[in-house]
DNA sequence: GGGCTTGCCGAAACCGGTTTCGTAGTCGAT
DNA sequence: ATCGACTACGAAACCGGTTTCGGCAAGCCC
């Protein structure tokens, strides 16, 4: 009997169905709705299905604000992004907002999102969304070896999900990308031109990422039988710039590599201003396989040989995760991983050049 | 007495101070200390003062979810990302964020996001926002000439400020970029080249900017004594794929254009491919200017000659206007403009063939 | 000095939910 | 038949604020 009005509520300005609304129309108490509507075990089961029909049939959806004041939760997620660092996570954000607000609102969930620009205030804005009760939980992109984040969080007791692994795995919840499996992969695809001598120019140590693509690519030199110079493994390479200057220091060794392996996109791209100085071709004279599935990549000439990364597909686990996790779920059960998809362009190919010819090159550009 | 503690609750898991906890410090009421918190005119300065002092030392913030279901309001702003559209809007949305949540945490106002895959769903996710509280009004994105969003907004009686202007300002609080300006400012620019005959490569119709651009076009070359010729005029290029197809059509005109100005950077991404078929040289043998600022264009050859726009301060702007909205401040008092900023590349200068030449490279290669 | 306004604040209702507490009713066991 | 345990729900407190209502005291006017 109260029907009728149902689709009419969600089309008009006409008031909320509240939950004494429900309540009036099955002849319970609000109490009992509440109750059967969150499953508490004493309440029958027929009154528990009636009350839930009802619910459904006159479009009644609690106030999420309303539960908060007493549960403390408003099926809020928070995602706090640093924005003073230039990084590659940027392109994706679109589609990474997508998969997480994709994920929550099929739960009824909502994203909060702040900024913050450096480490402390990136503490403060958590500090604060807790303290304002903005959000039930986080997402923490971008994880550190050693993340601050997560010891602040722990101290306020609030759950999160990190968005790639951390040096110790202790009690944490994540979601990564296999980026050594990727690191491994362009190891087996650049021996497989017949490069026999490869650098690896890595990212900042901070970032956990760091490690696990180093160990990828050790892992893959030596499942492909190659010796790892050291002198050809650099590292904090984040940047354009620091990508180019990488890149020379590479070329400027006694024996240069045919084959670069970037742990960073953006690094990548210095390569190509780096082997344009020593007049060196990208793709033949010397090969490039980066990481990350920038859309600069692929403006590049040759566009750029790199694994690109689901970031939709991350932020919907991420978003079912941590809403798993805040529910109660176990961390240690709340961990998943997938792998970057290869996104062949025209950096990497068989070598054209010997080392020796490359250094040659370099020393005739006057890199050394 | 109390102050001693204001510092330590910022710092651990202690409980919050509730507004209870200072009327009780001050031997008021609760209902007395919200009224002096909220300027209420029934109450002496004295002890209005007294109270926000008091508020203020022992770190009191009222927990906006619990205004909310009296006042309905919560201090979230919301913001509704269309992702279904390859678009421009991808590369600033980091910076577009930042604005937006800077402004807001200073007032102590956060940000909820959420997004959609097409018109319909952006509708309803409006609707749901709304319904759920989850936001007390709208930063309205990417304005269509007669924008939808607008309407249902209207009959919520739920407050909106645009990022882009519409057809019908009335009621309408707004910021916006003068892309008229630069378009304006793109033909004097060509013409200080010395190129005579420009076409223009306009977006899509449904967008408002896309008029306003080419109104800024036909005013340039008005100004500067060039006359338009409408077959030089196209439009809907939104991709590079489009701006390809857009530029094949310019340069198989009977007379085509030494310099075409785009109104979208994406689409002036494709002429580089349309002038390397027709072997013609971007930056000498046709000119391009667009208006965007998308990081690609900088890793074109040679770099695109765009307009990029501040999209910080854009959204710093649209969350200061929406608060001021909300709180109630009449719409038509809520608009603000800034100009693009010139990003100077190396797709324009003075004509070096002309437009007989680029019929003959045309034809040459095939076009025709 | 008495009535009337006005300023200021306490008391309490209220917002829309959740959760505690208490109890009527049912059931099985003795 | 009595008792105790258990089930299922109503009544009411509670969460942290806002807002209404009413009344006391001071000030004003006559």
């Amino acid at each position: 009997m109260v029907m009728p009005n149902a689709k009419i509520a969600t089309l008009s300005t006409s008031p909320r169905v509240r939950i004494s609304d429900v309540a009036d129309a099955l002849g319970v108490t609000k109490g009992t709705v509440s109750r059967a509507l969150n499953d508490y075990p004493d309440i029958s089961e027929t009154t528990r299905r009636r009350v839930k029909r009802t619910a459904e049939a006159m479009g009644y959806r609690p106030l999420a604000q309303a539960q908060g004041i007493r549960t403390g939760r408003t099926r809020t997620l928070g995602l706090v992004l640093q924005t003073d660092i230039e990084g590659a996570s940027r392109p994706f954000l679109s589609d990474f907002l997508a998969g997480i607000t994709g994920a929550a609102s099929a739960e009824f969930w909502t994203l909060t999102v702040a900024t913050s620009a450096g480490g402390e205030e990136m503490l403060s804005t958590l500090q604060r969304l807790v303290n304002e009760r903005k959000s039930d939980g986080f997402i923490l992109p971008r994880t550190l070896a050693d993340d601050p984040r997560m010891k602040l969080l722990r101290e306020l007791d609030v759950p999160f999900v990190l968005y790639g692994r951390v040096a110790d795995p202790d009690r944490c919840a994540w979601f990564d990308i296999l980026g050594e499996e990727a690191m491994r992969d362009a190891v087996f695809r650049l021996a497989g031109h017949g490069h026999r001598r490869i650098g690896f120019v890595n990212g900042a140590a901070a970032y956990n990422f760091s490690h696990l693509r180093e160990e990828g690519f050790r892992a893959g030199m030596a499942d492909a039988g190659l010796a790892v110079d050291e002198t050809l493994m650099l590292g904090e390479a984040m940047s354009c710039n620091a990508g180019r200057e990488a890149t020379c220091h590479l070329l400027r060794a006694a024996v240069p590599p045919t084959a670069i392996v970037f742990a960073v996109d953006l690094a990548a791209l210095g390569a190509y201003d780096a082997a344009q100085s020593a007049c060196l071709a990208v793709g033949s004279d010397i090969s490039v396989i980066s990481y990350d599935g920038i859309p600069e990549g692929g403006w590049a000439s040759p566009p750029l040989t790199t694994f690109s990364v689901d970031s939709r597909m991350a932020g919907e686990c991420l978003a079912h995760l941590l809403i798993r996790r805040i529910r109660g779920e176990d961390p240690e059960s709340l961990r998943d991983t997938a792998l970057a998809r290869l996104q062949p362009g025209g950096s990497d190919g068989p070598p054209a050049l010997t080392s020796e010819d490359i250094a040659g090159r370099a020393a005739a550009a006057g890199m050394r």
